[in-house]
DNA sequence: TTGTAAGCGTTATCAC
DNA sequence: GTGATAACGCTTACAA
């Protein structure tokens, strides 16, 4: 079925079937209704295939989402929903894998879909040194810094990385610890965590503490690897009394690790984690962490995209605040 | 950049270009170097919708996954891409909303892509019924039962979700317990809810035990619905000693509204999930559930897939065991 | 082994 | 307001 096909059974020709599937003017009201009836009735959907082949752009914002069980970004997705839904820019959702190159998918769908711009939900600055360069629509890196990406059109917005690992552990000395585990990924590949980290120093060094390397411990962002990591802090640090945990997901499962050695949250040892997750209020005890607001990040984003209409705008790199959630896994330590 | 472009370029004509591209034979080992070359060098890539248009079928197969923050389809997603990685069927897996309507979506991916085959992660029947009968290529629907779904083409896997329920029950009685609750999603409009109900009917029948309705909590499957679950359950009956959750995620949620009422686990009431997700072991206490083989099921939707390549074979359906994972949230009851 | 050319289903530019 | 018709970039007979 194509529209040569809805084009003789109405007894129209193929240029007014299209008029009249793509919403045009210039037809008359005789044949929109006789074609749309006939469309309907043969349930015709037109070839998209065909439609973007012809077609030199579309009015799609495309959003890759990097990771697809990661509650944050979910909760960047349903904003950007609400906030574009309403708009002439049908969206396209892209999920891939944590582990894949989302700027060479960036680069595929764009000779697929022909976007207007693009959101990505997280990335990693190799990829995107590497690849970026083929993409030239507008394009904004959310979660993460692209400060020192040279690319005019790959704007950035993330959440105060350094800020918020300082109120952490400030939260933490102010509770009076003063042996304090850190959990986080990799300084080097991870340019989030080598920000975060930088904050954790700030804050010690200004409270006169030390941050020995043996206080750190990187892991990758999982329940599993939270846990372990956080066993090695305790078996290398026995003294530890406080744990931030550069996500919530690492926090949980270095809560698990901490009751397994029979410590109990708060009154033994305190846990601090990383994201606002809604998970972890469901956590026993509910989870102390450093929140990025959904709802801020997206607003920026958009902002960032629409900035781009002015044909010689440059990259701009936004920071929003972040707020520190107090809840059971700190207090006083004994 | 087209194929024609890189045909001027190197001196051979599109046609052996294509076939150059496509791995085809009948093509010299020069004109395959120099022409992997200078696509290499210009980093060309073919235009998907040109080649879609013009191919019939493709050969991938197309992978939709429901929801996309759901530990046990991620963990179908890992099996699935194991096991296929190795073969000659590109993957192309579609990650939608919980909400949205995922045959449709088939139906739009199929003119798109042409796949071979398509597994359905999770899947509504009501949008089946519906808009199914536009969908002639071989699928699998995993974790749900389509024995009443009347297409040729569609075959099911799915847990064993009476005997899984009757399992939990079972389990719960034999500590003692005689005032459970059970906290569900809605029996009208998730068949698998429905099962389990029956399950847990059976179960109490065979035990010689009643389960008035107010023991049954309809919930959303989340956190925050489990939360709010259990808490109506024990205000409607404040003896109960034990607690079932047809998802893990809502018993997560559930253990927390009891720790907020002040209830120990599993000394003062017990809790077992549902799923066998990896999350369950890092909660506090350790969850008991009825765990699904990711394994299992991708290992049967597989084979059914596969056993359409008779052209008059016809659906099958299929149930696999399931395992309860005995944890720190049930025991005795004081 | 290689080249030529017909189409895949649209959209868009023309005439009319 | 409507109808031809030329692309869009590719694959694939068929011819050479």
């Amino acid at each position: 079925m194509t529209i040569k096909d809805l084009a003789a059974q109405t007894g129209y020709s193929v240029g007014t079937v299209s008029r009249v599937l793509n919403n045009q003017p210039h037809v008359s009201e005789a044949a929109r209704e006789a074609i749309l009836r006939a469309a309907a009735a043969a349930d015709f959907k037109l070839n998209p295939n065909a439609k973007q082949l012809k077609q030199q752009q579309s009015n799609s914002i495309l959003v890759i989402c990097k990771g697809t069980v990661n509650e944050l970004f979910d909760n960047l997705l349903v904003a950007i929903q609400a906030r574009i839904a309403q708009t002439e820019y049908p969206l396209i959702v892209d999920y891939i894998d944590e582990v894949e190159n989302e700027v060479r998918r960036a680069v595929q769908l764009c000779l697929e879909k022909k976007p207007r711009g693009i959101l990505f939900l997280g990335g990693n600055r190799q990829h995107f040194l590497e690849d970026f360069h083929h993409i030239n629509v507008p394009c904004v890196l959310v979660t993460n810094d692209a400060r020192d990406l040279p690319f005019p059109n790959l704007s950035s917005v993330s959440s105060d990385d350094i800020l918020a690992a300082e109120m952490a552990i400030d939260h933490l000395v102010e509770l009076g610890h003063r042996n304090i585990g850190v959990i986080g990924g990799s300084r080097e590949y991870s340019d989030t965590t080598a920000l975060r980290y930088q904050g954790c120093i700030n804050a010690f060094q200004r409270q006169g503490l030390s941050f020995p390397e043996d206080h750190y411990e990187t892991a990758r962002f999982s329940y599993e690897d939270g846990y372990r990591a956080a066993r090695a802090l305790l078996e290398r640090r026995p003294e530890l009394t406080a744990i931030f945990a550069m996500s919530d997901v690492m926090a949980i499962g270095a809560m698990r690790a901490l009751a397994d050695l029979g410590k109990r949250i708060p009154e033994d040892i305190c846990v601090v984690g990383f994201d606002g997750l809604a998970m972890g209020d469901f956590a026993i005890p509910r989870l102390t962490t450093v929140a990025q607001s959904a709802e801020e990040l997206v607003n920026h984003s958009l902002r960032l995209l629409a900035h781009y209409a002015d044909p010689d705008a440059t990259a701009l790199h936004e920071t929003v605040p972040v707020t520190l959630m107090k809840k059971e896994s700190t207090h006083r330590p004994v």
